[in-house]
DNA sequence: CGATGTGTTGACCGGGTTCAAACAATGTGG
DNA sequence: CCACATTGTTTGAACCCGGTCAACACATCG
């Protein structure tokens, strides 16, 4: 008896399995969006899950005080409410960066479905599992590269949601200012900038003629590469 | 129909509960371990998922570059495991920080039952909702506060996880050095302990005269305020 | 056109790291 | 029991990466 989906499929194939899924055991309310329009925010009572259906989105996890970091990117296949499950209510405001189309789901109808649906069940565990493995692998190189490296990181692990979508990943339309990306990364809107000027100056990555935010990386693993380098620099002591 | 735990719950309890639903619904290896002792490893195939009985454990996610972090703290009534279910492997080391105790559950055997049983299915989607939720809060420290704000929400969250089981919170022995604490909070040993020595300088920590690890926390609220209070000075402008 | 928001770059500053020295705690073997 | 090694902690001094402040370049838009 197979409990968790066929491990041989590639991350594509499993959005397309997710959707599908949900679809066809699911009322599903489509909603589109545009950008800087929200879906949720922190403290709203939830009632659904979404599933980015099109377009990306940002949640913002927000302290009492004022404080507020940009927490995660979520492309297509990406679930979004997760954290808000254990309390009701949402943790983080969800905001569209552009044009797009979330698929809500009643989070009382998923569960009573995941009771009968094996393949549901694994499929949504296995959803929350890759959110907090990706949520640490952002605070190991949060703690452990300097700016730079965490740009070239950064850079890297958004070409690579791309290209786990079947999306050409050599092409990188950054629809949001250094300030957010500085946010997200835990550094400030200037040292995003110098660090990408010093990308582009190594040929790592390459500004495209059109605009700052479009920029070419010739080949992924020349950021992989660099990333290498900083610790290798790092750790001869 | 309470598709959740009521809500209205104390975390004491609802740990409580949480170990007596596992205890009458699924089997049980209990495992006890002693300091140092490894649950788990990065890579190893997941079959088990455990729960903290007795003792607290730390996770470490490691690189391949050698890079490594201590990702989480876990006590009594937490879960370990859960960022390998996605790929079948666990993406972090578990070691047990103290002697303790954890209940090992097959993950095969805990999605059966999570399909029968809704209270079961409901709870282990809040224990993961939370270590989001908990490892949001974490990076949002990392990004926004001042090493000396950092080690005091540090304690401070130590106290709460102490609190919410029903132990005295007024007085923590730190099983970790400073070392490790630097890890956990992305700083060096060095500031650790130096945050601590300004912390104990202002009275809002206090060291027991029994070594360096035990302190006393006179009031919990007034690590609260010192985090508020670097907020407020950085807010200045 | 000016107005506004965003990006780049330079000069300086400061919090945290690095390097180093001394001390405390613990354990080990003679 | 002490001598000694080992590991962890504290504190000082110098240094440096990234933050801060500021000036300027470019867009887009009314």
């Amino acid at each position: 008896m197979a409990i968790t989906v066929d491990t041989a499929v590639t991350p594509s194939q499993r959005i397309g399995q997710l959707l599908a899924l949900l679809q066809e055991q699911l009322p599903i309310l489509r909603r589109v969006v545009h950008a800087g329009e929200s879906i949720y925010a922190a403290g709203d009572a939830l009632e659904h899950l979404y599933v980015v259906h099109a377009g990306f989105f940002k949640t913002i996890n927000g302290a009492a005080d004022g404080r507020d970091k940009l927490i995660g990117l979520h492309f297509k296949g990406d679930w979004l409410g997760f954290d808000g499950i254990a309390d009701g209510r949402y943790g983080c405001d969800a905001v569209a960066m552009d044009t797009g189309e979330v698929w809500a789901i009643r989070y009382d109808a998923l569960l009573q479905q995941c009771g009968r649906s094996p393949a549901l069940l694994a499929a949504v565990h296995a959803a929350m599992s890759r959110e907090l493995a990706r949520d640490r692998d952002a605070m190991l190189a949060l703690c452990t590269l300097p700016a730079d490296a965490r740009v070239a990181d950064f850079l890297r692990g958004w070409a690579d949601a791309l290209e786990q979508r079947g999306l050409r990943s050599d092409q990188i339309t950054l629809r949001m200012t250094r300030a957010e990306i500085g946010n997200y990364l835990g550094m400030k809107l200037e040292t995003v900038s110098r660090a990408l000027s010093r990308l582009a100056r190594d040929k790592v990555i390459d500004f495209a003629e059109r605009g700052r935010r479009d920029l070419r990386i010739p080949d992924v693993s020349a950021l992989s590469a660099f990333v290498e380098r900083s610790v290798a620099a790092a750790a001869v002591h």
